[in-house]
DNA sequence: AAATAAAAACGACACTTGTCGTAGATTTTA
DNA sequence: TAAAATCTACGACAAGTGTCGTTTTTATTT
């Protein structure tokens, strides 16, 4: 259940902001790229249909509200990609990740600080090396 | 230009075994998936259409080359996880990655080494830190 | 209450993707 | 060379996606 790219467009309006209006949707959605409000609209009600997204009906008009987390949707694409372009391998990706830019100073000591805290975790007080 | 699953996965065959056969790929293909020879012809042809891939003819059949890198699709793959899932925050991604399993000893070393040629050559000498 | 504005429902359409079936062409082989 | 095996070319089709236009419904404003 990967949603298409239009819905990743929408569920993140929805992820950022709580409960919304199609209005809101739409009128945030056009910041981005132009569509017309009946596309937002049908898209959201398709999602609706789906179980991506619920909605609840407030005075004219209705509030949706995303039905899936956010991390559980960025696992799942994520993991598509792992096993479509990186043959399952998260670190050939991560490689990959790493090659592509150039992280700043705070992304390295993020980096190296999770990575410090990985090797003390996987051995205590081992010392093996080979 | 993102190639769908299916196209993927023939690319993926290619990209393996340099000129191949309809046949081939559909060979190969039947250890992950079960699909029809006839669907399999078809996707390359629709490829071969696209210039995803090109044709020369062998004898009683045809050969076919990929004609897009296997790192640039990934590449591009890559970006658009990046930029739909994660704002953009190749960072935000790699963490993502890393804590969904356990990297194994030579990939944390893999990292590790990275990481430490990477501080080397942001400051090769100099020592500003602000 | 009538006219107007805003929102939601519907239905449609074009494209892409995944899948085949069938027919025609080309080789092999008996 | 006639029959059998292989390939390729075509055409089709259903499902999913992105987009709208039009019609209803519902709420507001006079």
């Amino acid at each position: 259940m990967t949603p298409s790219q239009a819905e990743l467009d929408i569920l993140h309006v929805l992820w950022a902001h709580a409960p919304a209006t199609v209005r809101f949707v739409h009128e945030h959605l056009q910041t981005k790229k132009e569509v017309g409000y009946t596309t937002t609209l049908k898209q959201i009600q398709r999602m609706t249909e789906k179980g991506l997204i619920a909605q609840h009906k407030t005075g004219r008009s209705h509030e949706y509200t995303p039905l899936v987390q956010e991390e559980d949707v960025k696992k799942s694409l994520f993991q598509q990609l792992v096993d479509t372009a990186f043959q399952g391998s998260t670190i050939d990706l991560v490689m990959h990740a790493l090659g592509q830019e150039q992280p700043s100073e705070s992304e390295l000591s993020e980096l190296e600080s999770w990575l410090q805290a990985r090797k003390e975790q996987a051995s205590p007080s081992e010392d093996k090396h080979t």
